[in-house]
DNA sequence: GCAGAATATGACTGACCGGTCATATGACCG
DNA sequence: CGGTCATATGACCGGTCAGTCATATTCTGC
């Protein structure tokens, strides 16, 4: 979608706007969201700009669709080790890859989840994709363990799927305020230190076993 | 907040005006909501406006305040018959005022929903208050629930209040979602409430269920 | 060294924004 | 009537925005 001329950047400075650009779309909507501000930030001139995209709808796209395809590499490598495991351990890493991409990307995290919320006048199928990311995962998830036997077989399977998807979406904002985080990027490659500690760990461990067991009282005497 | 002169105003005008603001804000983010655009929708002057709030800072707080009662109240004409009947009452009669409240008044709920994400460039009690309405009532009904032996002991009370709070503001649209959808393999002609009401009601149920007693295989033996 | 292509530049345009203000309108009172 | 005060009005201001374009610079192959 960008020009070829952007693609023909050294690539410092094309790796230089694209933070930039990234950075000026997580802190605002795409309203609100400069592409003056961007410019003067990534010291380029406004026309060198329209250079590389043809206007900022395109941008915007261009990063959204980057910023999901980071995301679902990243979750793809917590994935690796899961699902053999039963329904559970699943769940936990499948929630552990979401906490962890939104403490170790939280710029990216956000472009991600104002694209959700979004005033943007067109409706792109790539905002649909974003939406549903998590929630395919869930649903086969879902899918799976109750044919295996993990899951109760009266469970209303989207219901479950759903409960999984938005606290998916959420524990980690949630997790970083618990634990008093700050949202700086990770170097690549490195787990945020904090998810590896004991406490978000123990907290990790709480949410399976809440939403396998139950809060109920009699679910303590059995478990 | 508002002038003296806005509360003069003849309640149909006064309303009238309200309507739209609230319109546009629910409608668009703070810095893209628009009061040139607004007082042409409302039919009048923009000179006008100056002498009702004072800036659009002014107009949006009194906004989100009017919002905030407005679900306080609607929330605690669901509260009554609740809390005595034990903790799962409670919860269910919580989630389900959360999500009435978002499809009776789905203005009002993407209003208070953007304060949350929002960008705007002050933070004001009142969005604090708003953000921990439905934690603070989460929070007190686990306590109590704890305390009266409804819950497990070993549960981490801050831990449940979050995941009550995150369904309670994502059912509604959840369901809304859902009920829509299934709306539509209805032959048309005649959608029965009576049937949507029963799903509805079905689907409260199921989520409480799943709280309860979770979502893991062994639940159902004891359940 | 040179032509021609690719790229960089920032002043500029037209539109919209929040907010102001001089002026107009109308209501109430003597 | 006239005077005073609350209210209504929209042209206007300074600022920012997305996007354009004529011009300048740099790169490439010969």
């Amino acid at each position: 979608m960008p020009t070829q001329t952007f693609l023909n950047l050294p690539e410092p400075k094309r790796r230089r706007f694209i933070e930039v650009a990234i950075e000026e779309f997580a802190n605002h909507h795409y309203r609100s969201a400069s592409i003056s501000r961007l410019v003067a930030k990534a010291g380029i001139a406004k026309g060198s700009f329209y250079q590389y995209f043809h206007n900022k709808k395109e941008l915007y796209l261009y990063l959204i669709e980057l910023a999901l395809r980071e995301k679902l590499d990243f979750l793809s490598r917590y994935q690796q080790q899961a699902s053999h495991k039963g329904f559970f351990a699943a769940l936990h890493s499948l929630l552990q890859a979401n906490a962890a991409f939104d403490l170790a990307l939280p710029r990216l995290s956000r472009l991600i989840s104002r694209a959700l919320s979004g005033d943007l006048p067109y409706k792109h199928e790539i905002i649909r994709r974003v939406k549903e990311m998590v929630l395919q995962r869930a649903q086969n998830l879902v899918k799976e363990a109750v044919a295996r036997g993990d899951l109760r077989p009266d469970l209303d399977q989207d219901l479950a799927a759903f409960v999984i998807t938005v606290l998916a979406n959420e524990f980690g904002g949630y997790l970083a305020q618990r634990l008093q985080l700050e949202g700086h990027d990770v170097p690549p490659g490195q787990n945020p230190p904090e998810l590896t500690q004991e406490k978000g760990q123990r907290l990790f461990h709480q949410l399976i076993d809440l939403l396998q067991y139950g809060m109920g009282a009699r679910a303590v005497a059995q478990g």
